[in-house]
DNA sequence: TTCTAAACAGAAATGATTTCTGTTTATGAG
DNA sequence: CTCATAAACAGAAATCATTTCTGTTTAGAA
């Protein structure tokens, strides 16, 4: 928590109810989420909350590397708590159960040099989704 | 262009003037293009096409691997015409003029083991999306 | 404690995507 | 080469996730 906590300051993002209630939310679940998910949730644990609050704080929160962004393959936003944000990782979700796991490994070079030589061009960004079934729902 | 004719006609989808209408104009275009952006270039070549036409067209071409879908940063749905249906490989895109290349050469596996190893988990699949300049926009 | 910019709720707007309905057309059978 | 029929299609309308707008509340620095 304190990690995100400090991700939130050094961002000059005020530390709100529900700032803290999304942080926590997303430490207790374990698993992708989209907006819907987050204010159906959090309706519990806060007397209130708007859809367009939820949308701003995941959406602030990615920008300062607290959550992650993808899209399923339904086209759906989905979004993940990131445990080691500002490092160049992936994530790996189950399919079933959606939780999200990091994968502390990237093994991208061979492609980014295979296409700097074969295509002349200049790889500059890359995004990796890997899906499957967790250890316990395999 | 008769590669994805062939690809229609073995999924019983029949060849008409719309459908060879967008097969031609990635095939002319090679670059990612959305579905407002084949509605609006094709209204100069058929008389009148209908956005629901160029969405069911986009979808169905997607599933018969003719087209690529990726969403975009912006979350915008693109498209892009696919050179190796069937194939496991990737695209490489133009963050500039959108210019789509085949690449044909993935490097999954140790990816793959890595996370098969170190979370017991099993891998279905996974999918890259890689940006940057192509040779002529670097 | 006070003040001010940042957060927020709720309502309304937006805009991409899909559904619906009636018409047209590609194509296989005769 | 017709004809019949299921598939395609246009246009209008509906849907629904996401965003904007406005007035109110609040976190946190002074």
């Amino acid at each position: 928590m304190e990690l995100y906590l400090q991700a939130l300051k050094s961002n000059r993002l005020k530390i709100t109810p529900r700032r803290k209630a999304v942080i926590d939310l997303f430490m207790k679940q374990g698993i992708q989420m989209g907006p819907y998910d987050v204010y159906e949730k959090l309706q519990n644990r806060l007397s209130v909350i708007g859809m367009p609050t939820v949308y701003r704080i995941l959406d602030e929160f990615t920008k300062v590397g607290i959550l992650v962004k993808s899209l399923s393959e339904d086209r759906q936003l989905r979004y993940a708590l990131c445990a080691l944000p500002g490092e160049h990782h992936h994530h790996f979700t189950c399919r079933k159960c959606r939780k999200v796991e990091e994968v502390a490994f990237c093994d991208f070079n061979k492609v980014s040099k295979f296409i700097e030589k074969n295509l002349k061009a200049k790889v500059e960004a890359h995004q990796l989704q890997i899906e499957g079934l967790c250890s316990k729902c395999k």
